[in-house]
DNA sequence: ATAATGTCTTTTATCGTGAAAAAACAGTTT
DNA sequence: AAACTGTTTTTTCACGATAAAAGACATTAT
């Protein structure tokens, strides 16, 4: 096997999302802006949904004919990136205890251990390696770091370097800039939120995100912007991971989310600059909670 | 072809070297943290010097048996790595012209003409990638997005900052700290340079990397330590690059350098701040001028 | 007993290969 | 003629294979 065709059966599922709202599909080029991927994968999807008797396809004309059932549909786990697997299965290892600072990493190993092979494990561990918990050893082995507490301080103190330069260049923003309606957008979306806490208080890591990547944004400084990838990978696993009072951690951050929001309308920076610190400083202490105390923060 | 044996014939040139100096080699450990190489690649070293009669081996005896001629050594151009020689040619094109921004970049093109596998290619663009002057886009080709008035002040944007921040943290540090030493040590050979200007003018590009790397790492912050990779990268092909009135500007920097470390002497943070703002605005200056202003700034 | 050498095993670096996906080209339809 | 469909070419992605280099183990010398 080369190459899983997981492209085709992602796009092939949201295509199949489609078609309840329709009656039949646009045009080829059409699907394929829609779906972000090329009219050869688009033929490939028709072609399928024809043959399973989802659509009668003739040139122009993509009759629906029936309803997508959950059969039709591509099982989840197959339309994930070889990436995506990669990652999952590297963080799981890296999370789940056992892996000590200093050890050192396997490519072979990893790559038999998720069942790929070594040019995508390797390729992984290169993109992987600017999140800083990892470093290659010329001509040898990668060397684990470790998610210690050095790494979370050193991590927060970038963030809110760029974060509070981000929020200032936010609130300076002409009046015109789009950014004021996205703001009021995710302004309303933390209010809905809050107020239905109680059952949805998981969905806000991804607000969260959403808010911060848009303050970055205003930065207008790629290494900014691209920084936040960092923390959002470093957020992303933390939600996943520290579940202790997720619901009132949340309602909190909203709280302090919604208060840096008045705080950027108002464009007075000193504002601005309050709120930030604040939400950053309790963001930060978050943070460092969840890390387990046991590892001690050497440094030689 | 699968793999070059670079290490070993750079390993196998430093050797040479060492010959000079000594009547008999030390043990293969020694030699191999010597080199930085295994153990391996030394013994591959020995059984050649002893075939080209430049030592006699026998165990742990290593006499040298006559002096290293010039044709002992292998050809610099064979001792690169595969991933040295992708970067030159790929930033040659980049800066030869006739990159502009928003051009695609094609893998497969890029190792033909170069003569290297895809792997080797792919791999670069992704460690490349986080200098901020390409961009993947998903499941397609690489596009460039140019070196540019805008490029150079993101990342002299972000280079203030983080320098600024670590030369405080550097005044701050106790007077026991191995770093004085260092930088007495920095600022005698700034001196040393200073008064041979005028025909090791050229040599001041690597002793401004050293300098700064030591103020960065004073952070203690991987973050800023690593991203200074992507300044002296910028910096390494500037020099290369922008030949006018080098003599000048280096002279220029020496001076600024000078009183920079005079600052830190002082632990005063106010002249610290004072002298380093000082040196990164003309550093940044330098920077500019050398970008082709024919390239409109824009950002859609 | 420690540290070297000699030998064998494992891992990394790189390539060629082939399927998936994108892109380019050519021919149709509105 | 503009936008679509049909067909062909090119590029990306991922793998297994292989030489270089590292590392581990066994043996020998000080």
């Amino acid at each position: 096997m080369s190459k899983s065709n997981n492209v085709y059966k992602d796009a092939y599922n949201r295509c199949l999302r489609l078609l309840d709202e329709t009656r039949s599909l646009p045009s080829e080029p059409e699907l394929g802006t829609l779906l972000g991927v090329s009219r050869t994968t688009v033929r490939t999807i028709l072609a399928r949904m024809e043959e399973t008797g989802l659509i009668a396809w003739n040139k122009r004309a993509k009759t629906v004919l029936r309803e997508p059932r959950p059969d039709d549909f591509f099982p989840e786990e197959e339309t994930d990136t070889l990436a995506e697997i990669i990652e999952r299965s590297f963080m799981r290892r890296l999370l789940a205890g056992g892996a000590e600072a200093g050890m050192q990493i396997n490519e072979l190993e990893l790559a038999r251990e998720i069942g790929v092979g070594t040019t995508s494990v390797r390729e992984f561990l290169i993109r992987f390696s600017r999140f800083g918990l990892i470093e290659k050893r010329r001509n040898s082995h990668w060397v684990l770091k470790g998610f210690t507490r050095a790494f979370a301080l050193e991590l927060t103190e970038i963030r809110e370097m760029f974060e509070l330069r981000s929020a200032a260049a936010f609130a300076a923003l002409p009046q015109d800039s789009a950014v004021w309606s996205d703001l009021e957008r995710l302004e309303d979306d933390h209010r809905r939120l809050a107020s239905e806490i109680v059952t949805r208080f998981n969905e806000f890591s991804e607000l969260d995100e959403r808010f911060h990547r848009l303050i970055h944004r205003a930065s207008r400084n790629r290494f900014i912007v691209d920084f936040y990838d960092v923390i959002a990978m470093i957020f992303h696993y933390h939600y996943q991971w520290n579940k202790a009072q997720e619901r009132e951690r949340n309602e909190v951050a909203i709280g302090e989310h919604l208060a840096y929001i008045e705080a950027l309308k108002s464009r007075d920076l000193g504002k601005v600059d309050a709120a930030c610190r604040k939400h950053l400083k309790s963001a930060r202490q978050t943070l460092l909670t969840s890390i387990p105390e046991s590892r001690s923060t050497q440094k030689p």
